[in-house]
RNA sequence: GCCCCGGUAGCUCAGUGGAUAGAGCAGCGGCCUUCUAAGCCGUUUGUCGGAGGUUCGAGUCCUCUCCGGGGCGCCA
């Protein structure tokens, strides 16, 4: 998050901020949603009674920015305002002002709000602060009243105050595989990842749309060798060259050979898509990954959108069948060194030998989509030579779609695997292309190789425009390889047969060792619980090692159960103070707290600041280790404090309001990682 | 060649332009008559790959560079 330098007061100060308001009778200010915008306000305040006096200056003042210092001794929260402000200040007053000296004079008049504690300056010009303990109850009151993830779906219109996001209708696609195999231990990251962002931008107030893109368009190669595998199987011929293999291939071929007569290829091919696409969604939803569409690549087809989509690219200059393909030489930093046009003089066959083109089958050049003239390094192809259309083609008309189906996204995101990195820019282009707009007079210079691609700067820049439109509105966000380590050493990805390991075997062998007692049901939940929390423990821009020695182990060093304890030992006390204490209303002391209780209350608050950074970065990993951190404030402070003490009401009241508090922050931190919350776990006494 | 990701403690990794860079694991030493010891506390560990730059301040931003992983099809 930067810290924006602002125009006048009315930035500076409050901004938008509207805490507290009410909206549809409920209210908003929940777990504390943004502690910091509570702060922020008070030291705003504080510098509005500055500029009253006269003491410093009413404008050019930058945004107060308050954040969490990393050392505890310096206090709760601080702001560095001073000495972002020490230069503005100098230059209106025309002299020479200190950071500290200003310090010392916001810190002044902060000292008498009893919003704070302790107030200090320190190092070069920060103001550190120490809240009462008052105001860290009010907030704490909110959070343990709350229930959860329920309330955090309310944390981004709190989001507003530090940042302005508004509501968004937000389209995910995720997983998006081939229907010719199981989900795989590789797309696995893909699923865990992408399903918590779902939830996170849920959390942070958008309307997030989950989806699949099923490709299963007839004239893909793979998944017409596909179906020949099937089909030689069933018939009992021998596979065809590089055909596929393995159980789940005999288990659809078993199927079909249970069901209605099958003819050609093609009625294969639609036969064992819809059994491994119905095998797809039973793994996915075993993984807690459930999608609102399930999208047929082909159905575009079947409508005539494709085709009607590629005449429109021709109408709007974006793609041709000239017999020339564009290539950009790029050089250091992306910049286009200069242009390359190859002729094509004929079809290429699979093997990438070109043929004459005479020989092709249709004798048609391929249809290309221009996509250098968004930036895409080389152009690609719609319709090959032969007449089949590839699936760009369908990606067209596929996002076209995306974007006007009601509820009509805002913003798609697009996550995919590294190996399809080079993807990018061709999804850019295609969304450019239909983006593009006719264009409007412009003027400028157009450099040698700008003359070349666009010939005139109209062109030039209405095709800048539409990608600039095309990164606004999508954003493709690439997960990085998993690596499996069995045994401290990288472990195969693929089985004896060849094909990669299923993303449910992976689930049920973890679940069967971490539980090696439980029902089916509680095996698959221990599975899940801890193959998605070792996905999302690291940053999906990360390659990085999922550690199965680690996931396996059923104990202490296992971070997954390091959180989950907290919540099952919370759950605990509550339960032994509903006994002990009952129902009993005591007002919860506000007086001085013990340094874990200060530790995890701020820890508690800082939830919904957590979310909206998350909704803003997609970085989820974040809110893993944040659950983490929660539990180990929890642990430290279970520890130092006895929470149910019979003989002083008041403290147990206010330490059970803050278990509860912790309870609803580290549920909905695991709720939105898609990792339950037990309420009890109870040891395996064994060996 | 170009693009993307990474390089931080012995290992796996966090880290928001801020103060003395943090966890976990591994090592060593303590703590269960007490709300769940799957826990807590203490202790050891650093040329943040390297060089410049931007500024009050850089692990974080910019440029260059070295090393590792991945990607560059009329496949998806």
């Amino acid at each position: 998050m930067t810290a924006r330098s602002s125009e006048g007061p009315s930035d500076f100060v409050l901004g938008r901020a509207s805490v507290g308001s009410r909206e549809g009778g409920r209210l908003r200010v929940s777990l504390g949603a943004m502690l910091r915008d509570r702060v922020r306000r008070q030291i705003v305040f504080a510098l509005e009674r500055l500029v009253s006096a006269g003491s410093i200056p009413g404008s050019g003042l930058p945004r107060v920015v308050v954040e969490a210092p990393k050392q505890a001794d310096h206090g709760d929260l601080a702001t560095n305002w001073a000495m972002v402000a020490a230069k503005h200040v100098a230059s209106a007053k025309g002299g020479a002002s200190n950071p500290r000296g200003l310090a010392e004079l916001v810190a002044g008049e902060l000292r008498s709000d009893p919003s704070f504690e302790r107030v200090d300056v320190a190092g070069p010009g920060f103001i550190n602060l120490a809240l009462s303990p008052g105001f860290l109850l009010d907030d704490l009151k909110e959070a343990a009243s709350s229930a959860g993830l329920e309330v955090i779906e309310d944390a981004g219109h709190f989001a507003r105050p530090t940042v302005e996001t508004r509501p968004l209708s937000i389209n995910v696609e995720f997983v998006s595989v081939n229907p010719n195999g199981p989900i795989t231990i590789g797309s696995g990251r893909g699923a865990a990842y992408g399903s918590a962002l779902c939830n996170v931008l849920t959390a942070a107030g958008h309307r997030v749309h989950r989806e699949y893109y099923i490709n299963d368009g007839v004239n893909s190669e793979q998944m017409r060798l596909f179906a020949e595998s099937v089909r030689a199987i069933v018939e009992g011929r021998p596979l065809p060259e590089n055909g596929y293999r393995g159980d789940y291939v005999s288990a659809v071929a078993e199927a079909l050979r249970g069901g209605p007569a099958l003819a050609t290829t093609s009625e294969y091919q639609s036969a064992s898509e819809r059994l491994m696409i119905e095998s797809q969604r039973s793994d996915l939803e075993a993984f807690g990954v459930v999608f609102d569409t399930w999208f047929s690549e082909q159905s575009l087809h079947d409508a005539g959108v494709v085709e009607q989509c590629l005449r429109d690219l021709e109408a709007k200059g974006v793609a041709d069948d000239r017999p020339v393909r564009t290539k950009l030489n790029l050089g250091k930093g992306g910049k286009v060194d200069s242009i390359v046009r190859e002729a094509q003089t004929g079809a290429v066959t699979d093997e990438g030998d070109a043929e004459p083109a005479a020989q092709s089958v249709s004798g048609h050049p391929p249809l290309w989509l221009r996509s250098t003239l968004f930036g895409d390094d080389m152009d690609r192809v719609l319709r090959r030579s032969d007449g089949r259309l590839t699936y760009i083609a369908s990606d067209v008309a596929y996002h076209r779609d995306k974007f006007n189906r009601p509820p009509n996204a805002d913003r798609l995101i697009t996550v995919l695997g590294p190996d399809h990195h080079g993807y990018i820019g061709r999804l850019h282009a295609v969304v450019a292309a239909n983006l593009i707009e006719k264009p409007s007079q412009s003027q400028g210079e157009l450099s040698d190789w700008e003359t070349e691609l666009y010939g005139s700067a109209s062109w030039r820049d209405a095709c800048a425009l539409a990608r600039k439109a095309s990164d606004e509105r999508l954003e493709v966000q690439i997960f990085q390889l998993v690596r499996f380590i069995k045994d401290g050493k990288p472990a195969p990805m693929r089985k004896r047969d060849g094909n990669i390991f299923a993303l449910i075997d992976l689930v049920n062998e973890i679940g069967r060792t971490v539980c090696p007692n439980g029902s089916q049901a509680q095996q698959n939940q221990a599975g899940r619980d801890v193959a998605r929390f070792f996905y999302l423990m690291r940053s999906h821009d990360t390659t990085f090692d999922f550690d199965l020695d680690l996931a396996e182990r059923q104990s202490d060093e296992n971070p997954v159960f390091y959180v989950q304890y907290a919540h099952a030992r919370i759950c605990g006390v509550l339960r032994k103070a509903e006994e002990a204490v009952g129902a009993e209303a005591v007002e919860p002391a506000v007086a001085e707290l013990h340094p874990k209780e200060r530790v995890l209350a701020l820890k508690v608050l800082d939830l919904p600041y957590e979310v909206q950074r998350t909704a803003e970065d997609y970085s989820v990993n974040r809110l893993a280790t944040y659950s983490i951190d929660l539990a180990r404030s929890f642990h430290a402070f279970y520890d130092a404090c006895r929470v149910i003490e019979p003989g002083d009401k008041p403290t147990t009241a206010r330490r059970l309001m803050l278990c509860r508090a912790a309870q609803a922050s580290l549920k909905a931190a695991l709720d939105l990682l898609g990792v339950s919350s037990p309420e009890r776990m109870e040891r395996a006494s064994d060996d």
